[in-house]
DNA sequence: TAGATTGCTACATTTTCCGTAGCAAGACGG
DNA sequence: CCGTCTTGCTACGGAAAATGTAGCAATCTA
């Protein structure tokens, strides 16, 4: 029954108040979804192409975030490929900034092996 | 098989090349686990605490998102309660202006019905 | 008109998540 | 000691979400 995509307003998966936050937590806390708008802030891409770019994702996966993200107004189809709106763009202002955190953050974990 | 935690420098899932903000993405996009880092910043919480304020989510699921926070040094167990380490700290400074945005973008959302 | 590329769907399998119940360990009072 | 409380946490069956592969209809291109 939580498939829908989650909106400020009204309750979202974990939030029976709806509050705003929430809402967007549980739609960028779904596979893909951030990622997804981290590909389009290098410029417009198809739907083959975000494929690609977000290396094996399913389309049918795939196509659920894009209409997630479109009915949210984060993202947006236009004839050179999927884009960002103004909106998403002014997200991922706020998320660009993690980029750099997070080479920092694998500095300082212990190495993987 | 991939169940485990993310982590910078390995392949992650969606990711062949490790890249941290991948790897960070992947640990994110999982669910509860941005909602639990915000929790966190109000202060410390007890376990049970957690599961009322993440409105119902089940001890399994949190239990995992525990480990992998844990696991990824951006929160600790201490005698108080679960908390941000200083990484997490630096991490929800970044989140923080979230907080704002998506009251924003909620206002310009169309309301629900 | 024969590719080639576009966005996207079908569907069976696997993975993840939920919801409830309950366990072991420590603190506290009697 | 003996309950009773709270702590972190696990088991388990069912439901939801994600994967991987195949392929379709529509639109460009040569």
């Amino acid at each position: 029954m939580s498939s829908k995509t989650p909106r400020p307003g009204q309750r979202v998966r974990g939030s029976a108040t709806g509050k705003p936050i929430m809402a967007l937590f549980d739609l960028l806390g779904r596979r893909w979804a951030l990622g997804i708008i981290w590909s389009l802030a290098d410029g417009p891409q198809t739907f083959r192409g975000l494929q690609e770019h977000c290396n094996g994702i399913s389309p049918t996966v795939l196509n659920t975030r894009l209409k997630e993200l479109r009915s949210s107004d984060l993202i947006m189809l236009q004839p050179n490929g999927y884009t960002l709106t103004p909106m998403g763009a002014t997200l991922f202002a706020h998320l660009k900034p993690l980029g750099q955190w997070s080479r920092d953050w694998a500095d300082t974990l212990p190495q993987s092996h």
